[in-house]
DNA sequence: GCTCTTTCCTACCGCCGGTAGGTTAAGCGA
DNA sequence: TCGCTTAACCTACCGGCGGTAGGAAAGAGC
């Protein structure tokens, strides 16, 4: 769990950092400015998170990665959830914006379902490990952060839905789109978690079988024509 | 986090925990049978857990409860995950249990979903942390709990359904229908999470909108008449 | 009385998340 | 050139955690 990049040599990694970047020297040896140091922090806890989870990396992983002492770590992010939290967050927000393109690019309003969800089990198989320890990782535990990701993910889901429904001027109860989405959201995710165990089941067939079953439940739940 | 039922006074709950069981000096002071211990600690931890959730809980703790020393708690045990599991492992028997009756209670075939998930709703409802901590903690940490259960759930929740398929004579495929009680599950799951921190929605309403929602979910993406 | 077995405790281990306090060196005005 | 400020950084430590080694106490059976 050491070096995983080979970024580890300890002394001077700071200007590897600084020559990635292509900013040898700005503040001389040995100093590499907060925000770029962040991003380096995080690029490197991204990775050790993804492979091994939240518990399964330490702080002290992470600084001995990054060829730094854990002060220098903890100035950047305050608490090792709130730097699972940045992890996530980056992580979740690329998922997001997958499944908002792959709605913008289906044209027929029918398939969205199908559409969007398809998009989701996509990057479920292309970054399995992410998704499985960062974005999966459940509620409760690791502060409140998965409740955050999934309030966030039904309300942008949410805000697909009300937005066509006015857009086609019908009217309906908020309190039951809140309802409703949050019940797709935890179906995907439950979906998604049986799926990524399973051989022979596409990403075709997994996403046909999401929408088969949720195109009509939101159909009888909400008043779309 | 000591002594909630001023059960710790330290040196000799043992004799306590005999007497509550009507067994005392069967084995002579300071000797509690393993089984009648291990139950006894069960219980502590049950209420410490169901309080405090995982994290909130250190085994310190609970053996301080107990009135007993760190080993004996690892003697019956094995390790906290263990002692957690076997606190989720009642709690969601007693769950799923509440959900059969409840289905055994309705005659109307139709009106299966609304009755058990009216039953997962109220035992949220009056177990409000015991579902919060121990029930909804979410896959990935604490071991591989929460996935035991969320397949449990969708095992017994399958069996039902394909149970009633087979009793009908109708052929289906038994992968479709693990896939769709993954979503029954993981759809009730975020529901109950978004409702048990509403205000103003009762137990009916959201038992009604979940079965609103998936009754017809279901009859789509499985063969039922 | 002696040994075996079961129950139980004190005292410790290594590691973790997190922090106090000091060191280095660049930047800069005089 | 000298001193002062400021930002980056490190060594060394803390309390508490999950978990364990090793032995004391006392009934049971001979």
């Amino acid at each position: 769990m050491t070096d995983l990049l080979g970024i580890g040599e300890r002394p001077s990694l700071a200007r590897r950092v600084l020559e990635l970047a292509g900013e040898v020297g700005r503040y001389g040896p040995r100093s590499v400015p907060a925000d770029l140091r962040r991003e380096h922090l995080l690029a490197c806890a991204t990775l050790l998170f993804t492979e091994e989870g939240f518990e399964g990396t330490s702080m002290n992983d992470v600084a001995a990665m990054a060829g730094v002492s854990k002060p220098v770590l903890y100035d950047a992010f305050g608490s090792k959830e709130d730097l699972f939290g940045a992890v996530m967050d980056e992580t979740h927000q690329e998922l997001l914006q997958r499944v908002a393109a792959a709605m913008e690019a289906e044209p027929d309003p029918g398939r969205y379902v199908f559409a969007t969800s398809r998009a989701y089990f996509e990057f479920v198989q292309e970054r399995r490990a992410a998704w499985l320890n960062l974005l999966r990782s459940g509620p409760g535990l690791v502060g409140e952060w998965m409740e955050v990701l999934q309030r966030r993910h039904a309300s942008f889901l949410g805000g697909l839905i009300s937005g066509n429904l006015d857009r086609a001027g019908i009217p309906y109860d908020p309190r039951r789109v809140e309802g409703v989405t949050e019940m797709l959201v935890g179906a995907v995710v439950a979906l998604a978690g049986w799926w990524v165990e399973q051989d022979g089941v596409s990403v075709e067939e997994a996403a046909e079988l999401y929408a088969t079953a949720m195109e009509p439940s939101i159909r009888a739940a909400l008043p779309i024509p």
